[in-house]
DNA sequence: CCGTATCCCCGCAGATACTG
DNA sequence: CAGTATCTGCGGGGATACGG
């Protein structure tokens, strides 16, 4: 961040919802999963691993929804329902992954801090 | 994100959590009031204008835990508390800004989705 | 195979009242 | 001034069962 400006409100409330919005339980493994290929909902389902068919149709609606990802039915029978990321998907992954990388390279001075934090309020 | 690699399953969560910690309904807030300048308690939140003196607190206790933030108290009577952005802190800030700034840029094509998804859906 | 409907649990967040 | 304690409502997310 620039070092002689901050953030107006109301683009405050709009990066909040952002980071929730792409912060929830599955999207980033959505997204990541999506990112290299075209996938079937029982496939992707099967990949993930531990998720429920209901929050992976939700996390996949918003995704549609938000224009991130495209839903593709085959009218077979049974259905085949095939899903990949738009334009908009892959871009959105640019600075998510710079969030990524920061992560990765800095959390263990967040678990430093948070074990320092917490063995000067413990006792 | 590169091409032909995607994030691991522990990474994902990694990402995710991060996110959604940074994403809460007022960190990124307070961060950004905190980016310039040390505040007391009662000024941050008369800036930020909203928050609850509970959220206020929990929020500077979860940043000060992660070590973003430092608290500093002036023994006198009535104390005096005050909050500034630790180094770690101040770099939080470059990949968020990144995301606040896709954000920005990329809003109206959200918008956009969102509107014409909700046509096709509601009749 | 893909999705919806229901029920339920739990944790976030606000309101309010009270202390050093 | 800067917290803590308590109560409450709401929404995310899982389990299960059912439908096209």
């Amino acid at each position: 961040m620039k070092p002689d400006n901050h953030l107006e409100t109301s683009e405050c409330r709009a990066i909040s919802q952002m980071l929730s919005r792409v912060g929830d339980k599955w999207t980033v493994m959505v997204v990541t999963f999506l990112g290299n290929e075209t996938l079937r909902f029982s496939e992707l389902r099967r990949r993930i691993g531990g998720i429920s068919q209901k929050m992976l149709t939700t996390t996949l609606r918003n995704l549609e929804r938000d224009g991130f990802v495209n839903r593709t039915v085959e009218p077979t029978s049974p259905p085949s329902v095939s899903y990949e990321l738009t334009a908009l998907g892959h871009e959105l992954l640019e600075p998510v992954s710079r969030l990524a990388d920061w992560t990765r390279d800095n959390s263990h001075r967040i678990e430093e801090a948070r074990s320092h934090y917490d063995r000067l309020t413990s006792k």
